[in-house]
RNA sequence: GGAGAUAUAGCUCAGCUGGGAGAGCAUUCGCUUGACGUGCGAAAGGUCAUGGGUUCGAGUCCCCUUGUCUCCACCA
């Protein structure tokens, strides 16, 4: 029966045989079943030119513990997987690879780039999810989906339709960002600003008939090229008497007003602003009330175009230093300021944007977003911190209409046609067949593609098979947790929640479950350029993806950001083998039970106690993992398996299993096993793998029925009211007390552990005496005595016998060859001031009045307790020192 | 400019609705204790950033100041 099991846990051998048995049994699979209520999270789908960083391993353990938790609390359980086409993202890389093999995406044409991004997803889109699996996720991986396949962009074309149709998408010439690059416009939240060390340079342009000159300053001096007024405030009296009049612009020599806006900031600069509407978003806004004409000066590449005058052809950096160079020789150039200021730059590839005029597809935001408000107002869906509220507010209340249209190929097609003779729009699921316009048959389609956003924000219901109405998408939507970082919820989770209602009418998820990021060790963001990243495919080939798992999840709150040590990894390690080898042990043990299987009557106070004590960790842990609190949950059953279960029960059980007769052995076995098993049951969603192998073994061993044949369908430990045991909880924590203070003592003394000494017990209690009756057995193993005796006061003690206190009895033991009678004395001392201020500290709250009017009697009731209990054991060392002769 | 987070033991961080400060790692001492040295036992180490306030009572709630971080805005 004895199973010989490894002296140190190898997760290596295990962890792949174990997720292909899940695998083959289909226990991530689920179908609708409406008899059964269902849990559901839709995983953030990963890039498909991802790999798996640490960011990707936190999140998905995270909603691999909500899930296998649900799982095995009987929910439907389904774990929605798939991956994200990350359209520039993608595009970018396809372009690198073809620049190697010195192909050019425009020779090759969108249909022969098409045919590459296609091969290239089929050959390395799979990789992140083999790497999920690595992690332990239990996913349903055959519902797998991709956000370009047939069904994901049928929704994609279904919602632009829709929201077509409702007048809610549009195109427009707007000012947007471009990314001269990608070549593509890029949204506002792609946009991240750099601090930039730059210059202002003052320049003046002449006023028209007078041979006054009117000064600016700028950090973009190029864009004059297409500056078409010039803006002070309406109220700056300095400039009054130029509103009205125009400047003359150099260069490209034309005539331009000077206008009064509201927009400019008197106290800034010379409280002059060159006016640029299509190459500045806040000129922009100023032409368009102003009605100025919008000049583009720069080509896609941002090279100055046509409009650019003799500059035509120039780079926008290069033309910029000509153009100071030829100011400065016109006198026109005022002076040059150092100035740091705040770039946009393009969050993929980090180049400077330039704002452009351009006609691009927006959707229209105002009413969009207000149910996305109200419900995260309402608590319709909650959000996990709370205070990410207000970061969810910030965007919403400040909302501009989305810019949806991207110059790339690799993504959903816009479903526009235009008609190839009088340019009418038809938006459509298909190319039309007639031109309802002018008859014509002949169209072409919209060369853009859709921001990767579009089709991400339609996931939860898009992968159930939305537009049409299946059960998937009865029974499983709304969706229960959305699991990701905070650092996407303008991107991702903002629009999934107005995407729910609009087209659900209905909310996407329940709650979000924010998470931080993952830092390295000295608290940097872990990135490519800095080389800090730590790849956990690395640390769980290493120290396994229980390790791992354990770590990103415990050691910090939820939604802060944390940073990875590779001690913590160890210690989780650590854990792990902790686990083994407490089980091993049982293991070992369980033949000891000579058939004496028997539960109930012959349990003892210590395994009550612990069979109280895992009762409560059921309980703390359930609702702490109800409450999203997964590190906390984390560290209780952590706490109960390595202190309480390990270094106190195991060790206490030892003497009853060694002794050849001991009629509570069967008591013992089947408490280590019971405990055991559900402490395993509470891990098991943080260290699915070690969990599952033990829990295995041990029911082989059992050669127990199948009814749980893998723990991960086993069921969730519930708290029982029957196996709460006061008293024996209150025993043990005396016996603990017991065996701590004489273990304090010995090492005070310096007592080697081989030295074994008597111990005995002296109590007037009853109670306390008859505690210590049951319990003898333990102080061989736990404290080191050949002996105990117990007695009600101090016969035939030794006057040099060390003695320790503990409340209602002291604990002598005799070792007068090894005792310094001063030391002992100095100890007995320091026991006493201790006392004497824990007393003082009682006394004084008891005497306060207000605190006896006012605080709650269960509290005044708790520190009366103390009060007593001090003094009593203050009397025991006022005893005890009397007795040494003080 | 706006918002949020954070300041607790040498390091990294927990500390839920206010009622005697905790963990991991590191440090010191002792241990071939019939599961585990990836271990066991014992210990040392903190005026909980500063200053106020509320309260019988504040690490915990409120305000001020200071430091650090993040997000948003983007005044040319």
């Amino acid at each position: 029966m004895y199973k010989e099991l490894a002296k140190t846990y190898d997760p290596k051998d295990i962890e792949e045989k174990l997720y292909e048995k899940w695998m083959n049994k289909k226990y991530f699979h689920a179908e609708v079943d409406w008899s059964r209520k269902p849990f559901t999270i839709v995983i953030p789908p990963p890039n498909i030119t991802g790999q798996l960083h640490m960011g990707h391993a936190l999140d998905n353990t995270m909603q691999d513990i909500l899930v296998r938790f649900k799982r095995m609390q009987g929910y439907n359980t389904l774990w929605q997987p798939g991956t994200d086409h990350a359209s520039i993202a993608t595009e970018v890389k396809i372009i690198e690879k073809l620049k190697e093999e010195g192909i050019d995406k425009d020779e090759l044409g969108r249909e022969g780039f098409l045919k590459r991004a296609w091969e290239w997803k089929k050959e390395y889109g799979g990789r992140i999810i083999e790497q999920l699996k690595k992690l332990g996720s239990s996913c349903d991986w055959d519902r797998e989906r991709f956000t370009m396949d047939e069904g994901c962009s049928k929704a994609v074309t279904e919602v632009f339709l829709r929201l077509h149709k409702k007048k809610m998408i549009y195109k427009g010439s707007r000012i947007i960002n471009w990314c001269p690059i990608c070549r593509t416009s890029i949204s506002d939240a792609e946009v991240v600003y750099e601090e930039q060390a730059g210059h202002f340079w003052h320049i003046k342009y002449p006023v028209v008939g007078t041979d006054e000159f009117l000064e600016f300053a700028t950090t973009r001096p190029e864009t004059m090229l297409g500056d078409t007024a010039v803006a002070v405030h309406p109220e700056d009296e300095r400039y009054a008497h130029l509103v009205g009049k125009s400047v003359m612009l150099p260069f490209v020599n034309r005539e331009i007003p000077i206008i009064a806006d509201s927009y400019v900031d008197r106290e800034f600069g010379m409280g002059v602003v060159k006016i640029t509407p299509a190459h500045d978003p806040n000129d922009f806004e100023v032409g368009r009330r102003h009605n100025l004409p919008e000049i583009n000066i720069m080509n896609d590449d941002a090279t100055i175009n046509e409009n650019g005058g003799k500059f035509c052809g120039m780079d926008r950096y290069a033309a910029r230093k000509q153009i100071v160079k030829e100011l400065d020789e016109m006198g026109l150039l005022v002076r040059i300021e150092d100035y740091s200021h705040n770039v946009g730059t393009h969050d993929r590839c980090h180049t400077t944007i330039e704002p452009m005029i351009k006609q691009q597809w927006f959707v229209k935001m105002d009413e969009l977003i207000k149910p996305a408000i109200k419900a995260v107002k309402e608590k319709e869906i909650k959000l996990v911190p709370e205070r990410y509220e207000s970061t969810y507010f910030n965007w919403t209340d400040n909302i501009r209409d989305w810019c949806i249209s991207r110059q790339l190929w690799w993504g959903h097609r816009i479903p526009a046609y235009y008609c190839d003779k009088c340019g009418e729009i038809v938006v459509a699921k298909e190319m039309p067949k007639v031109c309802p316009s002018c008859g014509c048959e002949h169209f072409t389609q919209d060369p853009d593609t859709l921001d990767t956003w579009f089709s991400s924000a339609l996931w939860p219901f898009s992968t159930l098979g939305w537009p049409d109405e299946t059960e998937d998408l009865k029974y499983f939507y709304p969706t229960d947790v959305l699991v990701t970082g905070y650092d996407i919820i303008f991107f991702w989770v903002i629009r999934m929640i107005f995407s729910g209602y609009e087209q659900m009418g209905e909310k996407p998820f329940r709650t979000v479950l924010f998470h931080g990021l993952v830092r390295d060790s000295q608290g940097r963001k872990m990135s490519k350029s800095l080389g800090n990243g730590i790849d956990p495919l690395k640390i769980i080939e290493q120290y396994g993806a229980d390790a791992l798992r354990f770590t990103l999840i415990t050691g910090n709150a939820p939604g802060n950001d944390m940073r990875f040590y590779m001690e913590r990894v160890e210690a989780s390690r650590n854990f792990a083998n902790k686990v083994w080898n407490a089980s091993r042990f049982i293991m070992m043990n369980l033949e000891r039970a000579d058939g004496s299987e028997a539960s109930g009557d012959s349990l003892t106070d210590a395994d009550k106690w612990i069979l109280s004590k895992v009762n409560t960790l059921v309980k703390d842990v359930t609702e702490n993992m109800e409450k999203f609190e997964l590190g906390i949950a984390a560290q209780k059953i952590y706490d109960f398996i390595w202190e309480e279960f390990c270094d106190w029960y195991i060790e206490m059980v030892k003497p009853r299993l060694y002794r050849d007769v001991d009629e509570t052995k069967g008591a013992a076995i089947w408490t280590l096993k019971t405990v055991l098993t559900t402490a395993l049951k509470l891990l098991h969603p943080y260290m699915p793998f070690i969990t599952e192998e033990i829990f295995c073994t041990l029911k082989e061993l059992e050669s127990k029925g199948e009814e749980e044949e893998s723990i991960m369908i086993s069921s969730w430990p519930e708290y029982q009211e029957s196996l709460s045991f006061a008293a024996e909880e209150e025993a043990v924590e005396t016996i603990k007390q017991a065996v701590k203070s004489i273990r304090g003592v010995r090492s005070g003394m310096n007592v080697p552990p081989s030295r074994k000494a008597a111990v005995i017990v002296v109590s007037a209690q009853d109670r306390i005496r008859e505690i210590f009756e049951g319990s003898r057995v333990f102080f061989s193993t736990l404290a080191a005595a050949s002996e105990v005796t117990i007695q009600a006061d101090k016969t035939g003690i030794a006057q040099d016998a060390v003695s320790a206190v503990i409340p209602g009895a002291t604990l002598y033991m005799p070792l007068s060859d090894l005792v310094d009678i001063e030391k002992e004395i100095a100890r007995l001392n320091k026991e006493r001031d201790r006392l004497t201020g824990e007393i003082k500290r009682s006394q004084g709250m008891l005497s306060n009045e207000n605190f006896v009017k006012k605080a709650p009697a269960a509290k005044i009731k708790e520190e009366e307790e103390k009060l007593a209990k001090y003094t009593n054991m203050m009397n025991q060392v006022l005893e005890q020192l009397k007795h040494l002769g003080c």
